[in-house]
DNA sequence: TCATATATTTACGTATACATTATAAAATTA
DNA sequence: TAATTTTATAATGTATACGTAAATATATGA
């Protein structure tokens, strides 16, 4: 019954899609004997995932109230929406200054076809994940390792609150475009307009986003 | 014999300063049970303090080769330095959007004169530090408080480098007039001129340490 | 009744024991 | 001798035991 993976790393894992999935609601506490027992391991593993979960922000150790899963407010929103925008916009001015081929640009091109097909079929939950294979995609071609980590990051703390968004607002129409036009530009190494035009998308995202975060009162996801 | 931090906390911090000061070397492997006998603990709190500063990027866990210090190639501190150049700009044009009084800016001023004062004593290690100090207010005062966990992290990665380098390049005077004209759009309520004006700053600064590193073949810091 | 002091419980922090597995060493064979 | 298998070693991963300190409950006194 070898599974390759150390119970940390699977405490990791499983925790982390449990918070994402808000089966561990945001805002509620547990204790280390409990998540262990949930777990089917020693309170060891769970202790060492919740280290490192802390470590990415996801959750908060508190001595004797227990693991606090954090939720995040509209200022929280606003904070990593603001990060992803300045380093998605570098990833996009980099990668265009790259040297790619045609074939480095197919996964991106696939997700906005993706997005494309999504959108026909009115299908928003594979919208939204072929939305984030492109922007993951965008930050691998900027070729910062580091970015990606934080990107990686960030985009498990705020996939909860965009799934709530997701069938409240209009639909994304406008999104295909703005995408297609930034791989563009990177395809035609015009590094500047790639940032100026990626920024500008990420801009409009935000705002959409917070203010259906306010306008419905989800003061804490 | 109470010292009100963890063990944990206290093997985190011990550690981050050996590798900060390079007392431990960049490049080497530390086995586990070497480190707790070097701080007299037992394995659990160092293994505990080991896997947070994986999750930072200053080392990395390889199973049966021990604890490794991560070093840091050119391409590593132009990734670093990329990052730090967009968030800090981004704080500065923030920041230049908040409402401050002039006691919001004391401490920031404050680091300008050490700057001043150091740089007319020769004494770069007391500029660096108040340098440092300066930016780290900057973020500070752009309010986002992820943006300066990421500011903490990689300022500690960093700051080897620019130890390494300091008496190498020629004398920083322009970086303090840099800081000033800044500080100055902030408290105009400038945001786009603090920004460009910053982000200049902080890409001339990359360019002089890239330079410096490749210069004298400081492969892996 | 309320405040304070004391006892109890419980979860955590740490050490330690043990199981597991990768590397190194030794032995075997061609 | 070189390659391969076996054995031994050692470091990690995990469970568990236990002391400590925080939170809660209980008791005491005003």
């Amino acid at each position: 019954m070898s599974k390759g993976k150390s119970n940390t790393q699977q405490a990791l894992s499983v925790l982390k899609e449990l918070i994402v999935d808000n089966r561990l609601a945001s805002g509620s506490n547990h204790l280390e004997s409990e998540l262990a027992e949930m777990l089917g391991m020693s309170r060891t593993p769970v202790r060492e995932a919740t280290l490192i979960l802390e470590a990415q922000g996801l959750i908060e150790v508190k001595p004797r109230h227990g693991i606090r899963i954090l939720s995040l407010s509209p200022k929280d929103m606003s904070e990593i929406y603001d990060i992803l925008t300045e380093l998605e916009s570098l990833s996009a001015e980099l990668a265009a200054n790259m040297e790619y081929s045609e074939a480095d640009f197919l996964v991106a091109e696939n997700a906005i076809e993706k997005m494309d097909k999504a959108l026909a079929e009115d299908d928003l939950e594979s919208w939204a994940v072929a939305d984030e294979l492109f922007h993951s995609e965008l930050v691998r071609l900027g070729n910062n390792g580091r970015i990606a980590n934080i990107f990686t990051m960030y985009s498990d703390q705020v996939r909860r609150a965009r799934k709530l968004t997701l069938n409240l607002r209009p639909k994304p129409t406008k999104s295909n475009d703005d995408h297609r036009n930034v791989l563009k530009a990177i395809r035609d190494g015009k590094a500047g307009e790639a940032r100026i035009l990626h920024r500008a998308h990420r801009i409009q995202a935000k705002k959409v986003l917070i203010e259906l975060l306010e306008q419905y009162g989800f003061h804490n996801v």
